[in-house]
DNA sequence: GATGAATGAGTATTCATTCAT
DNA sequence: GATGAATGAATACTCATTCAT
């Protein structure tokens, strides 16, 4: 509908250089600035007040008149998602990080930790986590530039025999889920709570001497997921 | 003028002991009938839409007008409580039925099992749990009635060496609600999603063979439990 | 509509006496008792929180439930005509009583100051009279026997010379219903604090020695004042 | 993030001079044009149905939306207070007026006749004067600009002898709104009604030939008064 | 008759979104 | 482009009045 983010971080030339011929026109300066100024706000706002808070407390956290809000994002939902996006894009890079490692369980559980401690520290994410995505394309478009790194850790780990066998991609996010609500749970007051739960889970994902029972049922398939996570019902109004 | 007419106080036979627990006078026949039926839509239209759900739907879906619903609870918080405490003292039923297990572990872990399930099979129960309660009486009294039952079942296992040394009664409760989350990911599709988190848990929470590594950081104090959960931030969404 | 308050004190006989002749049925004895509770507790409550206070809320101070009420009065406006009625009628017997003063001038300053007392310690009462009466039958009926006795007075009072020339009836009234503006302003924190308009009005009533400029324009006639006063646009709801 | 966004600091010309009093910004043109509308449309519906009106009637009958009256006043009390203050500004120019005249009485009770004739013709104000303010700070100021200028066109009566000597300025407040409640019963049928019950009032206030007896009580100070006029008890009808 | 439960239209207020300046 | 004013549907809650028990 409007200018959707341009992905268009690929060459060292930058936004700037103005309608290049990727095709994807680059935001103007000041519009690229804004579009920050927005998300870092709505960051900051969503993180202390939850999504309850009004566009109109961010836009004035970002020193911005609701209707610039409005000029880059199309609506209340398309922002939270952006914020979603760049999380998922953050995730990317800590998968790749964690391809690197040495040992794979390690590799793994770095991940996942790596992973927790980002979206603890957001509270505005967490609710976006949890919160009904109505599968909007921006965010199947990152997850699925996420899935498989997941995927590659997933497999190594498997490879080494140090993760219980019948782990798959879905069980790893609703791990993290699990984590988010440890981390809702210790709120400000305790910011590392969700570390008890997760040492929980990560030994309780961790192949043990004398095997370990099959998890029950059959784990989610990618396309499942996907469904679950953005059909959960909505209200709004 | 004078004190609220006592009307029939006569014997102690009373008109039905439907009271509710506060002692309070008991309802009315018909207006015991439609607290139940209101407690009922609640649960289903919360469990279908989330706390966002007006009361004129749950009065609707009772098939009763707003009023009727507003003369039980004087507002929607209160009637989520409600929902709530009802809960809260199913998982007290549950907590003492585990207490006679013979095996302390089994105790426990049968404990967690029912109450998980219990919970996973109502989604506005999760909300209700996941949502703030502003520290209202009814949860706090409904609350202390559970603590003590918890603390047993956990001394219990503890003493038999089979629960992994410091876990604690705030970090059971972290685990019951990480496993609402996987409850709410595997949404009426996939209604025993949760299990699976659930064993990756159980296992996580057994003490296993060679020992296992100490939980970070200090457990939450059951005042700082109530707490962090009572004053989640509120409104809207 | 419902039985209407039998004005039937005339005999000694009491209300007791079932169905007497006079063709208006006296309510029966309970009956009676709780139009008299209901009459008290109104005038608390009114007096203390004003017309806003709820129906629910005289039932209750009144140790009766509010079908109760409903049987006795129409609606919220009878029951505050009856009060109303009843409060003329309190007038009626100090007008009578000031008839008889020795001094003219004294008889109708005494009513007025006896009238305003009684008006001033009933915040209720004060909002009735000043609240629109949508040309309630009842006090209509109250009114027109007040009338006469006030006329007398008054007349009485500018025989003797010593009344303003051109008071009418209808500026007693406008003069009683400054005083409760007055008293309103005094509150119960300063319960006398009418007095002093009283006496400024009251002074400014009396002829004085060099004659007095005629007050400008036209009284209301007793119509135009009962049309005035019934008429004052209301909205409720 | 930043502060409010300053737009246009820059020259001490400002974008119009049209600011409210409280030295905020001044509102877009449009903006201020609506601000009338809807004090306009206030008065015009609260002069004709009183306070019971809605704010959507406001809005309506200035041709708003009711999110427009909200976005200029926070709640319906605000926006009422607002009249009141631009009443009462409108007092303090007529008793500026007055403190020119020649003659102190004359000062003083053209004052009150202009006052009494600015309040009569609006219903809405009248309502206002009577109504809580709960001590909303912008009457509080609104009234302290008056309050010298009262007392100055006191003293100077007082100094003159012609007022009688023990009246305070709390008493020319009640006298005010004394008048006022002849207004109302006057009504839009007798619109000059009041003017006998000023008349009467005038005269009690001037000191006679043969002196005059001290009114009763000690007048309400300033603060008892404040306190008094804010206090009345709330809430509907 | 008495009771209080049920009713539902009515009110103040919020906030996502649009649009004139 | 940016701004913030305007909009109005939506929501929680109240209370006069009716009616089943």
């Amino acid at each position: 509908m409007s200018e959707r983010l341009p992905r268009a971080e690929a060459g060292p030339a930058g936004p700037a250089a103005a309608a290049t011929a990727d095709g994807c026109r680059p935001l103007r300066r000041d519009a690229e600035r804004n579009r920050r100024r927005i998300l870092d706000a709505a960051r900051d706002v969503f993180a202390d007040r939850g999504f309850a808070a009004t566009l109109d407390d961010v836009a004035h956290a970002a020193g911005l008149g609701v209707g610039t809000v409005y000029r880059r994002f199309p609506d209340k939902d398309a922002l939270v998602e952006a914020l979603f996006e760049e999380r998922i894009t953050g995730l990317v890079e800590l998968a790749e990080q964690a391809a690197l490692a040495e040992d794979a369980w390690a590799g793994l559980a770095g991940f996942l930790e790596a992973a927790s401690r980002l979206m603890a520290s957001d509270r505005g994410l967490r609710q976006a986590v949890m919160s009904p995505h109505h599968g909007r394309a921006g965010v199947a478009v990152a997850r699925s530039q996420l899935a498989p790194r997941v995927d590659g850790l997933l497999r190594r780990a498997h490879e080494s025999g140090q993760l219980r066998p019948d782990v798959a991609a879905s069980d790893l996010v609703t791990t993290l889920e699990a984590v988010q609500v440890a981390a809702e749970i210790g709120g400000t007051a305790h910011p590392e709570h969700w570390r008890r739960l997760f040492a929980v889970l990560l030994d309780g994902l961790r192949c043990r001497e004398g095997g370990c029972a099959a998890l029950p049922g059959d784990p989610l398939t990618e396309q499942e997921l996907a469904e679950a996570m953005g059909l959960r019902k909505t209200r709004r109004h």
